[in-house]
DNA sequence: CCAAAAGTGTTAGTGCTACACCCATGG
DNA sequence: CCATGGGTGTAGCACTAACACTTTTGG
């Protein structure tokens, strides 16, 4: 039996959360777990995470980003008996989209980092956001959790919650407008809360990020 | 159906080259394909892909380095069936032992790249040579691929031959020798060929390099 | 005017590339 | 002695961190 597990990860109040459901039937009932389920007989596993995703929270791949994690084979994994989990890895804006799929009546956001899960599920989980946290550094995957205009602060934002730390707004603002295809101007500026007027951005074509943003060595 | 495929990569004469086994039964009689076989029932999978990296080459997954690659899950990539290959990928020490398993009678070292492969062994071999070589960017895995004890040189060899590139001796010594944890002198030297004996290293203990060795911007 | 956020300029330091140069061996 | 490969020093360049400073808004 092959299952297919999500870790989908969006920032909303400032904090990455990430989506889990309660479990309504045993084993591990009442604890929480990533979304998830069995692969169809004639699936594609990337179709099948897609799917699982639509179903979860009605997005589609295209607004966010969705790539394969890892494949997670204990034969104790699961009580039942044998299932391989194959992971995918989202990152997600916050949309005011009502999480309402159809067995999503239990499911909801949560903080990470979140312990107790079930199944491996922390060990997926924790696999996750260490995923996500490098590829911030070496790729433009930071646009996947904003919508599709932003300013170079929320951008920011996103890294600062992401790795935990405090980055420069002023180098930041330098490195990422200079790193060529992360963002590309949109020519229309806001302003979010006071002071100067903020321009907005776009996602740019860029899938390498050069030269890369490497989080501060306090982390590691 | 879950099988473990092996993306076995070695130095042998001065080239990049991948364990392949000529299929003697269909589909793709004939056609090289990369050794595996399905997962037992209680079997983890780590355990399955160390199990057949015994059995194809007499090797321990101590002697180089062994980890999991991707999974692949097209319903049509096996014509008899649905079947999810997790693929594993293991860089070896040129060893002198003999490829003598079970069913290897018609395995053999190949160069790589390695076109016309049985199955979606093309695309999972390039996949695992893609990740061979960003890993000796920011890992000290390079190691993997030497004996015990080498020299500087033979550790250059090992980048310029994975990375098709040139790299200069002097700078490659003061970054490999000065980089935290790469490797630590064993005391002794050695005169491979003509000119001043080296100094031999072997494995430090770091996991991640840093800073990290990047390859030169010609081969993005 | 003042506070706050956006964005620019400047300086000191780090790591890299390229290459001059010295060291230790075999022939 | 010379050729060959091992290894060190150093200058110029790219990028970075830290921070002074200017710009543009709201109150």
């Amino acid at each position: 039996m092959v299952a297919v597990d999500l870790v989908l990860l969006t920032i909303r109040q400032q904090a990455l959360q990430v989506l889990l459901i309660r479990r309504g039937i045993p084993p591990f009932l009442g604890r929480w777990a990533l979304p998830g389920g069995f692969v169809l007989p004639a699936e594609d596993l990337f179709a099948a995470a897609e799917r699982e995703l639509r179903e979860e929270t009605g997005l589609s791949a295209a607004a966010g980003h969705l790539e394969q994690l890892a494949t997670y084979g204990d034969p104790a994994r699961d009580p039942r008996g044998r299932v391989v989990a194959v992971a995918y890895l989202a990152l997600l804006p916050d949309l005011p989209v009502p999480v309402a799929g159809s067995d999503a009546a239990s499911a909801s956001w949560r903080p990470v980092p979140a312990e107790g899960l079930a199944f491996d599920h922390d060990r997926i989980l924790a696999d996750g956001i260490e995923r996500a946290r490098s590829k911030l550094e070496y790729t433009p995957l930071a646009t996947a959790f904003c919508p599709p205009s932003f300013t170079i602060a929320e951008l920011r934002e996103v890294y600062e919650t992401v790795w935990r730390t405090r980055l420069d707004p002023r180098n930041f603002h330098r490195k990422v407008t200079s790193a060529e295809g992360f963002v590309e101007p949109t020519g229309e500026t806001v302003i979010r809360d006071r002071g100067r007027p903020a321009q907005l951005f776009r996602r740019g074509s860029a899938t390498l990020l050069h030269p890369a943003l490497l989080r501060p060595a306090s982390s590691a």
